[in-house]
DNA sequence: GTTCCGATAATGTCTATACATAATCGCGAA
DNA sequence: TTCGCGATTATGTATAGACATTATCGGAAC
Protein backbone atom coordinates (compact mmCIF):
# COMPACT_ATOMS: atom_id res chain seq x y z
CA UNK A 1 0.00 0.00 0.00
CA UNK A 2 3.04 2.24 0.70
CA UNK A 3 5.69 2.47 -1.95
CA UNK A 4 7.26 5.68 -0.98
CA UNK A 5 10.34 4.88 -2.69
CA UNK A 6 9.98 5.79 -6.45
CA UNK A 7 9.65 9.69 -6.29
CA UNK A 8 6.40 9.86 -3.95
CA UNK A 9 6.30 12.00 -1.57
CA UNK A 10 4.42 12.09 1.88
CA UNK A 11 0.96 12.12 1.84
CA UNK A 12 0.65 14.97 3.41
CA UNK A 13 2.71 17.27 1.74
CA UNK A 14 0.55 15.87 -1.87
CA UNK A 15 -2.59 16.74 -0.40
CA UNK A 16 -1.56 20.61 0.72
CA UNK A 17 0.55 20.59 -2.89
CA UNK A 18 -2.74 19.52 -4.41
CA UNK A 19 -4.99 22.38 -2.44
CA UNK A 20 -2.39 25.09 -2.74
CA UNK A 21 -2.44 24.77 -6.61
CA UNK A 22 -5.93 24.45 -6.53
CA UNK A 23 -6.03 27.80 -4.51
CA UNK A 24 -3.05 29.39 -6.27
CA UNK A 25 -4.12 28.85 -9.94
CA UNK A 26 -7.59 30.21 -8.87
CA UNK A 27 -9.77 27.05 -9.61
CA UNK A 28 -10.94 27.55 -5.90
CA UNK A 29 -11.70 31.38 -5.63
CA UNK A 30 -11.70 33.34 -2.52
CA UNK A 31 -14.68 32.06 -0.50
CA UNK A 32 -15.10 29.03 -2.72
CA UNK A 33 -15.96 25.89 -0.53
CA UNK A 34 -13.19 23.34 -0.43
CA UNK A 35 -14.15 19.97 0.10
CA UNK A 36 -15.05 18.64 4.05
CA UNK A 37 -12.29 16.84 5.82
CA UNK A 38 -14.34 13.43 5.68
CA UNK A 39 -14.47 13.83 1.78
CA UNK A 40 -10.84 14.84 1.54
CA UNK A 41 -10.51 11.43 3.57
CA UNK A 42 -12.07 9.36 1.19
CA UNK A 43 -10.15 11.19 -2.09
CA UNK A 44 -7.02 10.13 -0.46
CA UNK A 45 -7.81 7.05 1.34
CA UNK A 46 -6.35 7.93 4.28
CA UNK A 47 -7.46 9.67 8.42
CA UNK A 48 -8.87 12.58 9.16
CA UNK A 49 -5.96 13.30 11.12
CA UNK A 50 -3.65 13.57 8.26
CA UNK A 51 -6.70 15.68 6.34
CA UNK A 52 -6.82 17.88 9.66
CA UNK A 53 -3.47 18.38 10.26
CA UNK A 54 -2.75 20.02 6.80
CA UNK A 55 -6.02 21.84 6.27
CA UNK A 56 -4.94 23.46 9.67
CA UNK A 57 -1.47 24.27 8.50
CA UNK A 58 -3.17 25.68 5.51
CA UNK A 59 -5.36 27.48 8.15
CA UNK A 60 -2.34 28.84 10.12
CA UNK A 61 -0.92 30.33 7.32
CA UNK A 62 -4.19 32.40 6.38
CA UNK A 63 -4.56 30.72 3.14
CA UNK A 64 -7.91 28.97 3.83
CA UNK A 65 -10.30 30.14 6.88
CA UNK A 66 -11.90 27.51 8.72
CA UNK A 67 -15.04 27.29 10.55
CA UNK A 68 -16.90 24.71 12.92
CA UNK A 69 -19.76 22.96 11.41
CA UNK A 70 -19.43 25.82 8.60
CA UNK A 71 -16.49 24.08 6.63
CA UNK A 72 -13.75 25.45 4.77
CA UNK A 73 -13.80 28.53 2.60
CA UNK A 74 -10.34 29.97 0.72
CA UNK A 75 -9.43 33.06 2.24
CA UNK A 76 -9.82 36.35 0.77
CA UNK A 77 -6.57 37.21 -0.09
CA UNK A 78 -4.92 39.48 2.82
CA UNK A 79 -4.19 42.77 3.10
CA UNK A 80 -1.07 43.45 0.37
CA UNK A 81 2.16 43.38 2.62
CA UNK A 82 5.53 44.03 1.71
CA UNK A 83 8.60 41.83 3.84
CA UNK A 84 11.92 43.43 3.85
CA UNK A 85 15.22 42.40 4.99
CA UNK A 86 17.01 44.83 7.08
CA UNK A 87 20.84 44.12 6.32
CA UNK A 88 23.04 43.62 8.93
CA UNK A 89 25.99 45.47 8.16
CA UNK A 90 29.04 43.56 9.23
CA UNK A 91 27.46 40.44 7.61
CA UNK A 92 26.89 42.05 4.43
CA UNK A 93 30.20 43.43 4.22
CA UNK A 94 32.52 40.34 5.23
CA UNK A 95 29.93 38.69 2.51
CA UNK A 96 31.31 41.44 -0.55
CA UNK A 97 35.17 41.22 0.78
CA UNK A 98 34.83 44.87 1.94
CA UNK A 99 36.31 46.38 5.03
CA UNK A 100 33.26 47.56 7.35
CA UNK A 101 33.75 49.84 10.53
CA UNK A 102 31.72 51.65 13.07
CA UNK A 103 32.18 54.36 15.11
CA UNK A 104 29.99 55.99 17.92
CA UNK A 105 29.69 59.64 17.27
CA UNK A 106 27.97 60.26 20.77
CA UNK A 107 26.76 58.52 23.94
CA UNK A 108 24.99 59.69 26.84
CA UNK A 109 22.52 59.01 29.25
CA UNK A 110 18.99 61.13 29.51
CA UNK A 111 15.53 60.94 30.23
CA UNK A 112 13.73 60.52 27.27
CA UNK A 113 11.70 63.57 26.00
CA UNK A 114 7.94 63.59 25.37
CA UNK A 115 7.70 62.83 21.75
CA UNK A 116 9.59 59.93 22.64
CA UNK A 117 7.68 58.97 25.59
CA UNK A 118 4.58 59.26 23.62
CA UNK A 119 5.88 56.98 20.97
CA UNK A 120 7.13 54.03 23.03
CA UNK A 121 4.63 54.17 25.76
CA UNK A 122 6.98 54.63 28.43
CA UNK A 123 6.50 57.08 31.34
CA UNK A 124 8.47 60.35 31.00
CA UNK A 125 11.60 60.83 32.50
CA UNK A 126 12.75 57.39 31.66
CA UNK A 127 16.31 56.70 31.60
CA UNK A 128 17.35 55.98 28.44
CA UNK A 129 20.90 55.31 26.41
CA UNK A 130 21.45 57.60 23.59
CA UNK A 131 23.74 56.70 20.86
CA UNK A 132 24.52 57.56 17.37
CA UNK A 133 26.04 56.03 15.39
CA UNK A 134 27.82 56.51 12.09
CA UNK A 135 28.43 52.89 9.71
CA UNK A 136 31.22 53.18 7.10
CA UNK A 137 32.18 50.43 4.30
CA UNK A 138 35.63 50.97 2.29
CA UNK A 139 35.70 54.33 4.13
CA UNK A 140 32.00 55.81 3.18
CA UNK A 141 29.81 56.43 5.22
CA UNK A 142 26.60 54.17 4.60
CA UNK A 143 23.96 54.61 7.51
CA UNK A 144 23.65 57.06 10.19
CA UNK A 145 21.73 55.66 13.06
CA UNK A 146 20.48 56.87 16.37
CA UNK A 147 19.22 54.75 18.97
CA UNK A 148 17.64 54.76 22.33
CA UNK A 149 17.81 51.95 24.51
CA UNK A 150 15.73 51.18 27.27
CA UNK A 151 18.50 50.98 30.80
CA UNK A 152 15.02 49.87 32.61
CA UNK A 153 14.99 46.89 30.20
CA UNK A 154 18.52 45.98 29.38
CA UNK A 155 20.52 47.61 32.15
CA UNK A 156 23.87 45.95 30.83
CA UNK A 157 23.97 48.18 27.87
CA UNK A 158 24.86 50.92 30.37
CA UNK A 159 28.46 49.57 30.83
CA UNK A 160 28.66 48.19 27.71
CA UNK A 161 31.56 49.70 25.26
CA UNK A 162 29.93 48.04 22.12
CA UNK A 163 33.75 47.89 20.91
CA UNK A 164 33.58 44.94 18.76
CA UNK A 165 29.71 44.93 17.55
CA UNK A 166 27.63 47.66 17.20
CA UNK A 167 24.28 48.30 19.21
CA UNK A 168 21.70 46.95 17.11
CA UNK A 169 24.41 43.78 16.53
CA UNK A 170 25.09 43.47 20.09
CA UNK A 171 21.51 43.87 21.33
CA UNK A 172 19.86 41.42 18.90
CA UNK A 173 21.97 38.58 20.07
CA UNK A 174 21.56 39.79 23.80
CA UNK A 175 17.75 40.44 23.80
CA UNK A 176 15.04 38.16 22.69
CA UNK A 177 12.86 39.70 20.09
CA UNK A 178 8.73 39.87 20.51
CA UNK A 179 7.11 42.91 18.70
CA UNK A 180 8.96 45.11 16.26
CA UNK A 181 7.12 48.59 14.76
CA UNK A 182 8.25 49.98 11.33
CA UNK A 183 8.35 53.06 9.79
CA UNK A 184 10.13 53.62 6.68
CA UNK A 185 10.26 56.96 5.30
CA UNK A 186 11.88 59.39 2.54
CA UNK A 187 13.36 62.60 3.50
CA UNK A 188 15.87 65.41 2.44
CA UNK A 189 19.14 65.53 3.93
CA UNK A 190 19.58 69.12 5.92
CA UNK A 191 23.58 70.16 6.24
CA UNK A 192 24.20 68.09 8.96
CA UNK A 193 23.22 64.72 7.83
CA UNK A 194 24.82 65.43 4.32
CA UNK A 195 27.67 66.18 6.09
CA UNK A 196 27.80 63.04 8.22
CA UNK A 197 26.71 60.80 5.33
CA UNK A 198 29.08 62.92 2.86
CA UNK A 199 26.06 63.54 0.21
CA UNK A 200 24.95 66.64 -1.18
CA UNK A 201 22.44 68.75 1.07
CA UNK A 202 18.97 67.96 0.20
CA UNK A 203 19.29 64.43 -1.35
CA UNK A 204 16.96 62.47 -0.25
CA UNK A 205 17.51 59.97 2.04
CA UNK A 206 15.55 56.20 3.73
CA UNK A 207 14.64 56.68 6.92
CA UNK A 208 13.85 53.01 8.67
CA UNK A 209 12.47 53.80 12.08
CA UNK A 210 12.17 50.39 14.07
CA UNK A 211 10.93 50.23 17.62
CA UNK A 212 10.77 46.63 19.94
CA UNK A 213 9.28 45.26 22.28
CA UNK A 214 10.31 42.28 24.55
CA UNK A 215 7.19 40.76 25.84
CA UNK A 216 5.57 44.63 26.16
CA UNK A 217 8.36 46.17 27.79
CA UNK A 218 9.90 48.46 25.83
CA UNK A 219 13.46 47.86 24.22
CA UNK A 220 15.18 50.19 21.74
CA UNK A 221 14.12 52.46 19.15
CA UNK A 222 16.68 52.85 16.22
CA UNK A 223 16.37 55.43 13.77
CA UNK A 224 18.79 54.96 10.52
CA UNK A 225 19.42 57.25 7.52
CA UNK A 226 20.96 55.85 4.21
CA UNK A 227 21.97 57.38 1.72
CA UNK A 228 18.80 57.13 -0.80
CA UNK A 229 21.35 56.79 -3.78
CA UNK A 230 23.58 53.71 -1.92
CA UNK A 231 20.73 51.56 -0.07
CA UNK A 232 17.65 50.33 -0.47
CA UNK A 233 15.59 47.61 1.19
CA UNK A 234 14.75 44.78 -0.42
CA UNK A 235 12.42 41.72 0.01
CA UNK A 236 10.93 38.60 -1.51
CA UNK A 237 7.90 36.78 0.21
CA UNK A 238 5.47 34.13 -0.61
CA UNK A 239 2.34 33.90 1.45
CA UNK A 240 2.51 30.19 1.22
CA UNK A 241 5.73 28.85 3.20
CA UNK B 1 -8.63 14.28 34.59
CA UNK B 2 -9.92 16.80 32.18
CA UNK B 3 -11.38 19.70 33.90
CA UNK B 4 -11.76 22.48 30.75
CA UNK B 5 -14.41 24.66 32.27
CA UNK B 6 -11.91 26.67 34.64
CA UNK B 7 -10.17 29.04 32.68
CA UNK B 8 -7.95 26.28 31.41
CA UNK B 9 -6.55 26.37 27.69
CA UNK B 10 -5.53 23.50 26.24
CA UNK B 11 -2.84 21.30 26.28
CA UNK B 12 -1.33 22.09 23.37
CA UNK B 13 -1.66 25.74 23.79
CA UNK B 14 -0.20 25.88 27.22
CA UNK B 15 2.88 23.96 26.15
CA UNK B 16 3.04 26.42 23.20
CA UNK B 17 3.16 29.06 25.76
CA UNK B 18 5.21 27.96 28.31
CA UNK B 19 8.03 27.29 25.22
CA UNK B 20 7.88 30.13 23.69
CA UNK B 21 8.39 32.24 27.03
CA UNK B 22 11.32 30.61 27.93
CA UNK B 23 12.90 31.73 24.94
CA UNK B 24 11.46 35.20 24.24
CA UNK B 25 12.26 35.64 28.20
CA UNK B 26 15.87 34.77 27.40
CA UNK B 27 15.88 31.68 29.54
CA UNK B 28 16.45 29.17 26.45
CA UNK B 29 19.28 31.67 24.37
CA UNK B 30 19.82 30.65 20.89
CA UNK B 31 21.27 27.13 20.68
CA UNK B 32 20.05 25.90 23.79
CA UNK B 33 18.55 21.83 23.50
CA UNK B 34 14.87 22.18 24.36
CA UNK B 35 13.99 19.07 26.27
CA UNK B 36 13.13 16.01 24.04
CA UNK B 37 9.40 14.92 22.87
CA UNK B 38 9.87 11.96 25.70
CA UNK B 39 10.59 14.61 28.27
CA UNK B 40 7.86 17.01 27.29
CA UNK B 41 5.85 14.23 27.07
CA UNK B 42 6.57 13.02 31.00
CA UNK B 43 6.55 16.61 32.12
CA UNK B 44 2.95 17.71 30.65
CA UNK B 45 1.67 14.41 31.26
CA UNK B 46 0.44 13.42 27.40
CA UNK B 47 1.09 11.81 24.02
CA UNK B 48 4.01 12.45 21.69
CA UNK B 49 1.96 13.40 18.76
CA UNK B 50 0.55 16.46 21.18
CA UNK B 51 3.91 17.64 22.04
CA UNK B 52 4.87 16.90 18.13
CA UNK B 53 2.61 19.37 16.98
CA UNK B 54 2.98 21.95 19.29
CA UNK B 55 7.49 21.42 18.23
CA UNK B 56 6.24 21.05 14.95
CA UNK B 57 4.20 24.48 14.42
CA UNK B 58 6.75 25.90 16.27
CA UNK B 59 9.58 24.97 14.43
CA UNK B 60 7.50 25.98 11.12
CA UNK B 61 7.78 29.76 12.85
CA UNK B 62 11.40 29.45 12.52
CA UNK B 63 11.74 29.77 16.42
CA UNK B 64 13.30 26.41 16.65
CA UNK B 65 15.28 24.26 14.54
CA UNK B 66 14.45 20.75 14.51
CA UNK B 67 17.17 17.33 13.75
CA UNK B 68 16.60 13.99 13.62
CA UNK B 69 18.75 12.38 16.03
CA UNK B 70 20.47 15.49 16.96
CA UNK B 71 17.45 16.80 19.01
CA UNK B 72 15.61 20.42 18.98
CA UNK B 73 17.42 23.90 19.84
CA UNK B 74 16.08 27.55 19.84
CA UNK B 75 16.80 29.21 16.77
CA UNK B 76 19.42 31.73 16.42
CA UNK B 77 17.46 35.00 15.25
CA UNK B 78 16.84 35.49 11.82
CA UNK B 79 18.20 38.37 10.00
CA UNK B 80 16.05 41.61 10.76
CA UNK B 81 13.01 41.96 8.56
CA UNK B 82 10.49 44.29 8.26
CA UNK B 83 7.15 43.65 7.55
CA UNK B 84 5.22 46.52 5.97
CA UNK B 85 1.41 47.25 5.32
CA UNK B 86 0.98 48.19 1.53
CA UNK B 87 -1.83 50.82 2.20
CA UNK B 88 -5.05 50.76 -0.66
CA UNK B 89 -6.22 54.30 -1.26
CA UNK B 90 -9.48 53.02 -2.00
CA UNK B 91 -10.01 51.36 1.59
CA UNK B 92 -7.96 54.02 3.96
CA UNK B 93 -9.96 56.97 2.05
CA UNK B 94 -13.13 54.94 3.05
CA UNK B 95 -12.03 54.45 6.40
CA UNK B 96 -10.71 58.00 7.27
CA UNK B 97 -13.86 59.20 4.85
CA UNK B 98 -12.14 61.33 2.47
CA UNK B 99 -12.85 61.83 -1.34
CA UNK B 100 -10.54 59.41 -3.06
CA UNK B 101 -10.27 59.32 -7.19
CA UNK B 102 -7.50 57.67 -9.86
CA UNK B 103 -7.19 58.79 -13.43
CA UNK B 104 -5.22 56.94 -15.69
CA UNK B 105 -3.09 59.09 -17.43
CA UNK B 106 -1.65 56.78 -20.14
CA UNK B 107 -2.07 53.35 -21.36
CA UNK B 108 -0.96 51.47 -23.96
CA UNK B 109 0.12 48.11 -25.31
CA UNK B 110 4.08 47.45 -25.68
CA UNK B 111 6.28 44.75 -25.61
CA UNK B 112 8.62 45.16 -22.66
CA UNK B 113 12.42 46.64 -23.08
CA UNK B 114 15.66 44.79 -21.98
CA UNK B 115 15.83 46.12 -18.67
CA UNK B 116 12.00 44.87 -17.77
CA UNK B 117 12.96 41.71 -19.17
CA UNK B 118 15.79 41.10 -17.03
CA UNK B 119 13.98 42.14 -13.98
CA UNK B 120 11.09 40.32 -14.82
CA UNK B 121 12.68 37.06 -16.27
CA UNK B 122 10.92 37.33 -19.29
CA UNK B 123 11.50 37.06 -22.89
CA UNK B 124 12.36 40.61 -24.40
CA UNK B 125 9.49 41.64 -26.55
CA UNK B 126 6.84 40.35 -24.45
CA UNK B 127 3.44 42.10 -25.00
CA UNK B 128 2.87 44.12 -21.64
CA UNK B 129 -0.45 46.60 -20.98
CA UNK B 130 1.70 49.94 -19.58
CA UNK B 131 -0.49 52.29 -17.56
CA UNK B 132 0.33 54.88 -15.61
CA UNK B 133 -1.94 56.40 -12.94
CA UNK B 134 -2.56 58.87 -10.47
CA UNK B 135 -4.32 58.41 -6.89
CA UNK B 136 -6.13 61.30 -5.33
CA UNK B 137 -7.32 61.84 -2.66
CA UNK B 138 -9.20 65.17 -1.46
CA UNK B 139 -7.92 66.70 -4.81
CA UNK B 140 -4.55 66.26 -3.36
CA UNK B 141 -2.34 64.04 -5.44
CA UNK B 142 -0.87 61.04 -2.92
CA UNK B 143 1.04 58.65 -5.35
CA UNK B 144 2.13 58.34 -8.99
CA UNK B 145 1.63 54.86 -10.36
CA UNK B 146 3.55 53.14 -13.02
CA UNK B 147 2.30 49.08 -13.84
CA UNK B 148 3.41 46.46 -16.95
CA UNK B 149 0.74 43.78 -16.66
CA UNK B 150 1.20 40.70 -18.51
CA UNK B 151 -0.88 40.18 -21.05
CA UNK B 152 -0.01 36.46 -21.54
CA UNK B 153 -0.91 35.77 -17.81
CA UNK B 154 -3.85 38.00 -17.29
CA UNK B 155 -5.14 38.30 -20.83
CA UNK B 156 -8.75 39.92 -19.88
CA UNK B 157 -6.27 43.10 -18.60
CA UNK B 158 -6.50 43.53 -22.03
CA UNK B 159 -10.38 44.68 -22.11
CA UNK B 160 -10.64 45.89 -19.02
CA UNK B 161 -11.58 49.83 -18.88
CA UNK B 162 -10.57 49.95 -15.04
CA UNK B 163 -13.34 52.24 -14.50
CA UNK B 164 -14.39 51.35 -10.60
CA UNK B 165 -11.29 50.09 -9.50
CA UNK B 166 -7.53 51.22 -9.73
CA UNK B 167 -5.34 48.36 -11.52
CA UNK B 168 -3.83 47.00 -8.46
CA UNK B 169 -7.00 46.45 -6.61
CA UNK B 170 -8.14 44.96 -9.91
CA UNK B 171 -5.40 42.41 -10.00
CA UNK B 172 -5.51 41.86 -6.35
CA UNK B 173 -8.94 40.97 -6.74
CA UNK B 174 -8.85 38.63 -9.97
CA UNK B 175 -5.10 36.62 -9.65
CA UNK B 176 -3.63 35.10 -7.37
CA UNK B 177 -0.77 35.69 -5.20
CA UNK B 178 1.72 33.60 -4.78
CA UNK B 179 5.23 35.36 -5.04
CA UNK B 180 6.10 38.74 -4.52
CA UNK B 181 9.06 40.55 -4.45
CA UNK B 182 9.93 44.65 -3.25
CA UNK B 183 12.32 47.16 -3.40
CA UNK B 184 11.94 50.52 -1.30
CA UNK B 185 14.17 53.12 -2.11
CA UNK B 186 14.49 57.13 -2.05
CA UNK B 187 14.47 59.04 -4.64
CA UNK B 188 14.69 63.42 -5.25
CA UNK B 189 11.73 64.02 -7.45
CA UNK B 190 12.52 65.40 -10.79
CA UNK B 191 10.80 67.98 -12.69
CA UNK B 192 7.32 65.60 -14.50
CA UNK B 193 7.45 63.99 -11.08
CA UNK B 194 7.34 66.99 -9.31
CA UNK B 195 4.68 68.27 -11.24
CA UNK B 196 2.32 65.43 -11.04
CA UNK B 197 2.77 65.17 -7.75
CA UNK B 198 2.49 68.97 -6.92
CA UNK B 199 5.62 68.90 -5.10
CA UNK B 200 8.46 70.62 -4.89
CA UNK B 201 11.43 69.83 -7.62
CA UNK B 202 14.13 67.64 -5.71
CA UNK B 203 11.69 66.63 -2.74
CA UNK B 204 12.36 63.34 -1.16
CA UNK B 205 9.99 60.40 -2.41
CA UNK B 206 9.35 57.16 -1.28
CA UNK B 207 9.52 54.86 -4.63
CA UNK B 208 7.78 51.17 -4.27
CA UNK B 209 8.89 48.69 -6.45
CA UNK B 210 6.73 45.16 -6.55
CA UNK B 211 7.07 42.85 -8.72
CA UNK B 212 4.47 39.19 -8.11
CA UNK B 213 4.18 36.14 -9.78
CA UNK B 214 1.67 33.36 -10.44
CA UNK B 215 3.08 29.86 -9.75
CA UNK B 216 6.28 30.81 -11.41
CA UNK B 217 4.19 33.14 -14.66
CA UNK B 218 4.80 36.73 -14.25
CA UNK B 219 1.58 38.91 -13.37
CA UNK B 220 2.69 42.37 -12.63
CA UNK B 221 5.11 45.16 -11.86
CA UNK B 222 4.49 48.24 -9.89
CA UNK B 223 6.68 51.18 -8.98
CA UNK B 224 4.45 53.69 -7.00
CA UNK B 225 5.94 56.88 -6.25
CA UNK B 226 4.70 58.45 -2.68
CA UNK B 227 5.57 62.14 -1.55
CA UNK B 228 7.80 62.16 1.24
CA UNK B 229 6.25 64.04 2.80
CA UNK B 230 2.78 63.05 2.73
CA UNK B 231 3.70 59.08 3.15
CA UNK B 232 5.28 56.43 5.16
CA UNK B 233 4.78 52.63 4.92
CA UNK B 234 4.06 51.80 8.65
CA UNK B 235 4.08 47.93 9.65
CA UNK B 236 3.97 45.78 13.07
CA UNK B 237 5.18 42.34 13.45
CA UNK B 238 5.83 39.48 15.79
CA UNK B 239 7.66 36.16 14.82
CA UNK B 240 5.20 34.15 17.07
CA UNK B 241 2.01 34.03 15.01
C1' DG C 1 44.87 6.27 14.43
C1' DT C 2 41.34 5.95 10.75
C1' DT C 3 37.56 4.14 8.38
C1' DC C 4 33.47 1.84 8.02
C1' DC C 5 29.23 -0.03 9.74
C1' DG C 6 25.65 -1.39 12.63
C1' DA C 7 23.00 -0.15 16.87
C1' DT C 8 20.63 3.54 18.78
C1' DA C 9 17.97 7.43 19.63
C1' DA C 10 15.67 11.22 18.12
C1' DT C 11 12.18 13.25 14.96
C1' DG C 12 8.63 12.47 10.88
C1' DT C 13 4.49 10.49 9.33
C1' DC C 14 0.32 8.06 9.77
C1' DT C 15 -3.77 5.37 11.75
C1' DA C 16 -8.05 4.52 14.26
C1' DT C 17 -10.63 6.17 17.76
C1' DA C 18 -12.77 9.20 21.18
C1' DC C 19 -14.83 13.04 23.01
C1' DA C 20 -15.35 18.35 23.00
C1' DT C 21 -17.08 22.46 20.84
C1' DA C 22 -19.57 25.44 17.99
C1' DA C 23 -22.62 26.76 14.46
C1' DT C 24 -26.33 25.69 11.68
C1' DC C 25 -30.72 23.54 10.48
C1' DG C 26 -35.20 22.30 11.17
C1' DC C 27 -38.99 21.43 14.00
C1' DG C 28 -42.36 22.65 17.27
C1' DA C 29 -44.47 26.12 20.18
C1' DA C 30 -46.02 30.84 20.96
C1' DT D 1 -44.69 34.13 11.18
C1' DT D 2 -41.29 34.14 14.44
C1' DC D 3 -38.78 32.59 18.21
C1' DG D 4 -36.26 29.23 20.67
C1' DC D 5 -34.38 24.84 21.42
C1' DG D 6 -32.59 20.42 20.46
C1' DA D 7 -30.40 17.44 16.85
C1' DT D 8 -26.97 17.32 13.62
C1' DT D 9 -22.60 18.03 11.62
C1' DA D 10 -18.03 19.79 10.80
C1' DT D 11 -14.11 21.04 13.00
C1' DG D 12 -10.81 21.06 17.40
C1' DT D 13 -8.14 18.48 20.50
C1' DA D 14 -6.15 14.49 22.26
C1' DT D 15 -4.62 9.46 22.76
C1' DA D 16 -1.82 5.21 22.07
C1' DG D 17 0.46 2.73 19.02
C1' DA D 18 3.12 1.70 14.69
C1' DC D 19 6.63 2.12 11.39
C1' DA D 20 9.92 5.24 8.59
C1' DT D 21 13.87 8.13 8.37
C1' DT D 22 18.24 9.96 9.61
C1' DA D 23 21.98 11.56 12.29
C1' DT D 24 25.06 10.30 15.61
C1' DC D 25 27.76 7.34 18.48
C1' DG D 26 30.73 3.65 19.45
C1' DG D 27 33.03 -0.35 18.45
C1' DA D 28 35.35 -3.52 15.11
C1' DA D 29 38.39 -4.05 11.37
C1' DC D 30 42.14 -2.22 8.90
Amino acid sequence: MKEDPAGMKHLHQRIRDDIEARIMSGEWAPGHRIPFEHELMAEYGCSRMTVNKVLSTLAANGLITRRRRAGTVVAEPSSQQAVLQIQDFALEAARAGVEYRFKILSRSVEPIDVAAAQRTGLPAGTQMLCLSTLHVMDNVPQAFEQRLINLATVPEAGTEPFKDDPPGTWLLRRVPWTDAEHIVRAVNADGTMAKRLQIQSGAACLVLERRTWQAGAFVTEARITYPGDRHQLVGRFSPVA
